[in-house]
DNA sequence: CTTGTATATTGCTATATTGCCATATAGGAA
DNA sequence: TTCCTATATGGCAATATAGCAATATACAAG
């Protein structure tokens, strides 16, 4: 496919939801909306390995969903955009009925 | 991780999230915003296999975003929810500057 | 310098996704 | 029935993703 201004603004979208296509990456998204938490804290929520969680981050802040602020050793990552709660909304909206009973 | 409903609503999200992380599968929930189209209308646009193109369909189907109905061989497409555009909105805010400049 | 703590990266395996080709299925026409 | 057209499915190879263990890096304290 020719790669015209369309097909790349579609790559970008995709790109975003790819980001957001992993149950913990959501779930991390979620717990940062109010709060701001280090790798760890993270971790133990999550409940995967550290370097799991590490990954998880690197691909939010790939697609610039958050940022970090490093006071020593710990990183601090919060949200990078505010309309992430519209984008829940959103999503929560596009679920069926039949999977939400579940 | 133990899969209480917070979790199990994570995947339902994700799922819906994956559905949408492909480039082929939002161009075809875009043109079928306004439009009800077939499938080999669809692969034209598209440019890829019609076996693909059909595999595409049936994930979105398969997520409940768009339904089809029939009428003798060929099956008209649509999308099966009110709230897609909302959705573009906010992926399309989610997109840092940097990357809405390519 | 060394040690300890916090995070990131590498290496690896298992699994998932993508896209093509070939084939199957469904329905209309003759 | 056969033939044709529209769509779906199975098989396969290439690539991408996920997650753990181990290692590397960064930084503060001593």
């Amino acid at each position: 496919m020719k790669k015209t201004k369309t097909t790349i603004n579609y790559e970008v979208r995709a790109h975003i939801a790819k980001a957001l296509a992993h149950p913990s990456r959501l779930q991390i998204l979620d717990l940062l909306q109010h709060t701001e938490l280090n790798v760890n804290q993270l971790t133990e929520v999550i409940g995967c390995d550290q370097s799991t969680v590490s990954k998880h981050l690197s691909i939010l802040k790939n697609v610039g969903l958050i940022k970090h602020r490093r006071t020593g050793t710990t990183h601090y990552y919060t949200i990078a955009c505010g309309c992430l709660d519209g984008l829940f909304v959103c999503l929560e909206n596009l679920i069926p009925k039949q999977s939400t009973q579940k």
